[in-house]
DNA sequence: TCTGGGGTCCTGCGGCGT
DNA sequence: TCTGACGCCGCAGGACCC
């Protein structure tokens, strides 16, 4: 028989702007943005303060400082989330081992297996707020599903505990977009079938998404409405890619400069493989023209490498391959993407050795001809 | 109005070997 | 030698998340 799971769900209220008013204390009670520098950055976090002005992630940066122009900008500073981050997590692993980290800023914990579950995340949310003046949202459930939507239900410093019966009376007049997994186009599409809520995601007839979404994305969505998840918490997390992407204040169409952008950034993608001591069998080069349009080409490599002259050579052909025989286009963003990443340890040396020569002798691409 | 950067997962399709 | 079924794999694109 199966044991009843407790699953926590923490969630560091508008965590760079927390981040941000630990060192500047000046700025608390102010509307703080942190966004990147440049005309087309968006926002990545605004302080609960700039929020009454309308403002909340991912809106154009520039937006954001016609709705509030008294707003103070920040740009982000990873380096120094991390670190905090860190620290959160200390605290969080001194309370339970089980612990699967999403982002810098949240996580789940089951805490199934621990005596008094709900005190213990209660604890855990003074201790963060006491000794590194951070808030959190919590919720607690039976799964990860249940524990993520309650977390995020009284935002900031919910603390939402739910059974996924409670779960599916609570949200059943809530749009399906609520529930994680189900976003704008799907809603949309759910929408056009006559599904506007959680309550009559519910109701229908699962046979009848499954036509629709085809049978593991109908089940799936189904389940969502019912708040059935039966994912564990799992304490290790893969990296199974890594990628660099640059968008162009302007867009641009220039060769040369394009290939220069290409090469810088292969060069630090490079970097962070060899820092993490991986190879990338797979490398991917992603075009975004003026008018938004994304397309994707992928190039599998003989054997795995974290060269950053051959990753740039991969990903200069792609970019001509892309336009050929026509001039380029201009472009708003190129990145480089390396997949099906593997241990170095885990490479054969001699395969290792042979990349480049092998990667020569490829008649497909001919890199390294000119 | 204007849409970043870093990821994951899923689906559909075509090529290829058996 | 040809053909079809089947499964696997690589690739492209889409949707979603923080």
């Amino acid at each position: 028989m199966a044991e009843r799971r407790v699953i926590a769900h923490i969630d560091l209220d508008a965590f760079f702007v927390s981040a941000e008013l630990k060192r500047h204390p000046q700025l608390k009670g102010k509307p703080v943005i942190v966004a990147h520098n440049g005309p087309r950055s968006i926002v990545t976090t605004a302080s609960y303060e700039a929020r009454k002005f309308g403002i909340h992630s991912a809106m154009a940066a520039q937006t954001a400082a016609r709705l509030c122009q008294e707003a103070i900008f920040l740009t982000p500073d990873g380096a120094y989330y991390r670190e905090i981050s860190d620290q959160v997590f200390q605290l969080v692993r001194e309370m339970t081992k089980q612990v699967e980290k999403v982002s810098v800023d949240e996580a789940y914990l089951d805490i199934s297996a621990i005596e008094a579950p709900i005190k213990s995340m209660r604890k855990l949310v003074a201790d963060i707020q006491q000794s590194l003046e951070m808030d959190a949202s919590v919720g607690i459930g039976p799964n990860k599903l249940v524990a993520k939507v309650c977390s995020d239900a009284e935002k900031p410093k919910g603390f939402v505990i739910l059974s996924a019966e409670g779960a599916r009376i609570r949200f059943a007049s809530e749009s399906p977009k609520l529930l994680p997994g189900i976003g704008p186009k799907t809603a949309e599409r759910l929408e056009k079938i006559g599904v506007h809520t959680i309550k009559e995601l519910q109701e229908y007839s699962v046979s009848k998404l499954q036509e629709k979404w085809g049978k593991k994305q109908g089940l799936y969505l189904w389940q969502r409405a019912m708040f059935i998840d039966d994912t564990l918490v799992s304490e290790e997390r893969i990296v199974k890619s890594k990628s660099v992407e640059r968008t162009y204040p302007e867009d641009l169409d220039d060769q040369e400069e394009l290939e220069e952008s290409l090469r810088e950034m292969s060069e630090e993608l490079s970097k962070a493989l060899k820092k993490s001591d991986q190879q990338a069998k797979t490398i991917g080069l992603k075009i975004r023209d003026a008018q938004f349009k994304t397309v994707t080409r992928d190039y599998s490599l003989l054997a795995p490498s974290n060269s950053s002259k051959l990753i740039s050579s991969v990903a200069i052909r792609l970019l001509r391959q892309y336009a050929s025989p026509d001039p380029l286009p201009a472009l708003r963003l190129l990145g480089i993407k390396a997949s099906k990443i593997s241990d170095t340890k885990d490479v054969r040396e001699e395969s290792n050795a042979n990349a480049h020569v092998k990667e020569k002798l490829r008649p497909q691409l001919q890199l390294f001809t000119d």
